[in-house]
DNA sequence: CATACCTTGACAATCACTTTTATTTCAAAA
DNA sequence: TTTTGAAATAAAAGTGATTGTCAAGGTATG
């Protein structure tokens, strides 16, 4: 509905044809919005309505999406790439918390990064395009629980 | 010199042994501050002075040196785990620019990203410990090189 | 609907990295 | 020193994600 009559308009703009497959990977990754998918998370989930798809065809298909701006791939590096849905509006990739107890991904929309961005560009002369940008440490409820356990449970 | 005594004395603190291997990639990598060294590059390196050494080893011995404190692994997804040296005196890991054009690769030393992470807590609750930050755009020379070509040339 | 060529699926190959295995080294105890 | 068992090593085989190859099939245009 949203960027889906996009889709072929864009593909032929870049002189891509308009697949079935290609559709379908776009549909599982928009339908999983806020998930970061792996490849093969992807390929099982396209197969569900195309058993018969090829793994290399969702492996040449996830950057022809990404080079079309459908989808951002991220790393966290498990070993595998991911991809994520790049929504409609979003200027930048948005940034990652990665918390190291519970590994859960939290997603911060603000950018705040246009002051540093300045700053190099004035110290360094690098105009900078686009950015990655990962936080590790511990999400709110993992410090929560740290905290309790350092005052060996006499705190709530 | 600088940090060559402490190796022996972390190695031991951890319960590691003391190897002429551990020494020698950890010469290697301080012999090439201001690089990013691929694991293969840095097998290579060290095949020099220790021509048996296997990869495993190199391998191994990485992420130990990391756990220690020496060096940083880095991802600039070409395919391969980079190492770079944790200089002393470094509280953060430092940001890289990566340009677009020429490749090259920038450090940038100052943090800058205090006052984010303070509304990050303030936001989300979540305790940063560290972050990996990458900017891509334009370095300073092939910002400048673009500029002249788009005002000499004529215009597309 | 026929042609040209893009895309696909199957599967082998590759690539970075890990695990296994047999062997060696280490540091402390005897 | 020599002994000894845990830890570390090299080499090789294994792993899992990703890519290459190529014949067959699908898509866009005349």
């Amino acid at each position: 509905m949203k960027q889906k009559k996009d889709l072929s308009q864009l593909l032929r703009e870049k002189g891509y044809k308009i697949t079935a497959q290609r559709k379908a990977v776009l549909d599982v990754v928009e339908a999983h919005d806020g998930e970061h998918l792996s490849s093969q998370e992807i390929y099982d989930l396209v197969r569900k309505k195309f058993p018969e798809v090829g793994v290399a065809t969702i492996y040449r298909t996830l950057p022809v999406l990404e080079e079309l701006g459908f989808i951002y791939a991220v790393d966290f590096e498990d070993g595998c790439t991911r991809y994520e849905l790049h929504r409609t509006g979003q200027t930048h990739r948005h940034h990652h918390l990665l918390c190291e107890r519970c590994k859960k991904i939290t997603e911060v929309e603000d950018d705040l990064l246009e002051e540093i961005e300045d700053k190099i560009y004035g110290n360094y002369g690098f105009k900078i395009k686009d950015h990655r940008v990962k936080f590790y440490g511990l999400c709110k409820e993992c410090d929560n629980k740290d905290n309790k356990d350092n005052n060996d449970g006499f705190d709530t």
